[in-house]
DNA sequence: CGATACCAAGCAAGCGCTTGGTTTGTAAAC
DNA sequence: GTTTACAAACCAAGCGCTTGCTTGGTATCG
């Protein structure tokens, strides 16, 4: 399965917004505007402009800018989750599996879904605290896929610390990577930096 | 040099502020208050009463809100540069210098000054940008400490990923454990943690 | 007496959101 | 194939509130 299939099927399930429909372009501009300038620095005034209707009609298609912080928030770790699955059923051994996962956030993070997924490490605290508790029940899902991938490994010995350790370490060292990063600066492919993260754990490339 | 002394030779020398002055206790509420709330949701309401004054007269000893958030991060880089200079000092090989600065930061983050680093990894876009690139030179000293110490380990072919990749890949992972790790809630301690970071790059304990 | 630290009051601007009404798309009724 | 009905999508205007910051004056203290 590719991610664009993956994108489609998800689609037609009603689980994330079309990007071309009305709701899926607000939330794909929103996203781009929360990053770049914060949440609460974004005005519901700027997120009409940017989709080029009046502010207050914006409130037809959300109650709340809360609930479009929520919304981008919620889509974004469903596709990702979807993404993660497929990349570590296509991959055969453990290691294969950590670094397609690895491979797959950096993806996630500098890529299509980077602003949105900026958004939702960066803009954590500004969602209320009820909203919290729902992504974090999705982010479950998400997580359930590393640490066992991480488990195995462990198993295997070829890894010395805890699974929960490395993997809170890899979600930060990984975030991180959307403020320097610059993939279209020269330097340093996609491919390369997963090497260079694997390696830094000690897994050289290719075995 | 202990901790204690460093921060008193930081005062006299007027480069960051006595904790127990007006100043300094306005900066340390700030501090906690940006890391609970973001500096946007913080009013300069809130600021005022968390020190027992009315809002206006805060503007008697800083120009704008902004002027707060900075030198909460400028102030804060000041002591964590002198304590990483002194804990890279102490250690004597490149594997010891490396777990002393990891040590360090992981103190720094989840310590005494914890509400103001965190205030500098995710409030970083609320400053200005003038003041921002005031603030990276700042970080530059810094930097170079962790360089300077990876560019021997890799040297002695003890690290296999490139030194700058490894750095900003340790900077997410340290910063991000603000957001989990919980010491006085049992199970790791700083030292463990310590250790499972450098085991996960293969640097097994007391080597 | 002069500087420093503060208070009480409030201004101008910007905020999220509401309101009442108009346009647009769609599909059945004639 | 035009008319009618109706909901969804949107606009124009603005309300009520909060925001950062200012102002003019008053304590406090060496």
């Amino acid at each position: 399965m590719n991610p664009s299939k993956i994108l489609n099927a998800l689609i037609s399930e009603n689980l994330v917004s079309d990007p071309n429909g009305a709701r899926g372009r607000l939330l794909k501009e929103a996203a781009r505007l929360f990053r770049d300038k914060g949440y609460e620095r974004t005005t519901v005034r700027d997120l009409a402009a940017a989709v080029g209707i009046q502010s207050g009609s914006l409130f037809h298609h959300f109650r709340t800018k809360e609930e479009i912080l929520k919304a981008v928030m919620v889509e974004t770790i469903r596709l990702n989750t979807a993404l993660m699955q497929a990349a570590v059923d296509a991959a055969p051994t453990s290691q294969e599996k950590l670094r397609a996962l690895v491979r797959a956030e950096l993806e996630s993070v500098n890529g299509q879904t980077g602003e949105a997924m900026a958004v939702l490490v960066f803009e954590w605290r500004s969602l209320a605290e009820e909203s919290q508790a729902d992504v974090l029940e999705l982010r479950d899902i998400y997580e359930k896929l590393w640490l066992d991938t991480l488990e195995a490994l462990r198993q295997e010995g070829r890894l010395l610390a805890e699974p929960f350790v490395v993997r809170r370490m890899l979600t930060g060292a990984l975030s991180w990577t959307v403020t320097w990063y610059r993939p279209e600066r020269g330097g340093l492919t996609l491919d390369g930096l997963t090497d260079q993260i694997m390696a830094m754990m000690g897994f050289a490339p290719g075995i």
